[in-house]
DNA sequence: CGGAATCCGTAAGGATACTG
DNA sequence: CAGTATCCTTACGGATTCCG
């Protein structure tokens, strides 16, 4: 059967995850989303709203949204002019995994932090295998 | 009532999904997670089963996970020496949100695909504003 | 107002070689 | 077998300036 070891590899290109992360893993990608949750909404009060974000910024990301159907731009041409954002329905469809895995955050994350303080420190180094997650 | 416009921004440090993306976000993370889905697995079968990456990075990732407490290292001193991985409870817990943006990404990426060729494409340049989605 | 263009520093990740 | 260590390239993101 010359069993190969080489049943079901995991790799980048076949896997739907790496994808998605693809869209969404860039540092600000998931903030402007969530701008844009609850409809549409000017480049000016975006840019306001998500802390700390630069101009350059939210039009890399807002446009890279765009460009993979996420978000819809909408343009009035008056002087000056208005543009607004908002997502797509396949854009919508994203929010519901998001917010799963936000929540994940919210309910987890001081764990991962006391994992981290404990994995640090220089005293309990031994118990890395032990114990830990009860 | 000065209205400073200041309702709810939305940063990067108490954003629970920024915080999950702090963890996952990596290259192969997922991939590496993946990998242990099924239970302890050595270091090497990783190393074969994950394609495409190095030593260094399954070291430096499975070594993240571990210090965020997603994975425990089991070590059988043996000549030569075995070294297993395995999810901890608390890293299966990331399992289920995962899967399912893995899931959409397997449901969606193709419209994803598709709208980058309609957005490259230098005719349809004028479609962006009005339907596209519908 | 809503960008585009440019410059620049950092850090993530790849390739390769060496080790207990 | 399971890593470390080193070098090197590139891409991400920040700051700033200019434009229709």
């Amino acid at each position: 059967m010359a069993h190969t070891t080489k049943r079901s590899d995991i790799s980048l290109s076949n896997c739907g995850y790496s994808k998605v992360l693809d869209i969404i893993s860039s540092k600000w990608t998931a903030l402007v989303i969530y701008a844009m949750e609850n409809g549409k909404i000017r480049y000016g009060e975006m840019l306001r709203r998500v802390e700390g974000i630069s101009k350059k910024m939210l039009t890399q990301t807002v446009r890279k949204l765009e460009r993979d159907g996420l978000v819809q731009r909408h343009i009035t041409p008056t002087v000056p002019l208005i543009v607004e954002y908002s997502l797509t329905r396949l854009g919508e469809t994203l929010l519901q995994p998001m917010k799963e895995l936000r929540q994940w955050g919210r309910e987890h994350y001081t764990q991962v932090v006391e994992a981290r303080v404990q994995y640090d420190s220089p005293y309990t180094k031994s118990s890395h295998e032990a114990d830990s997650v009860n």
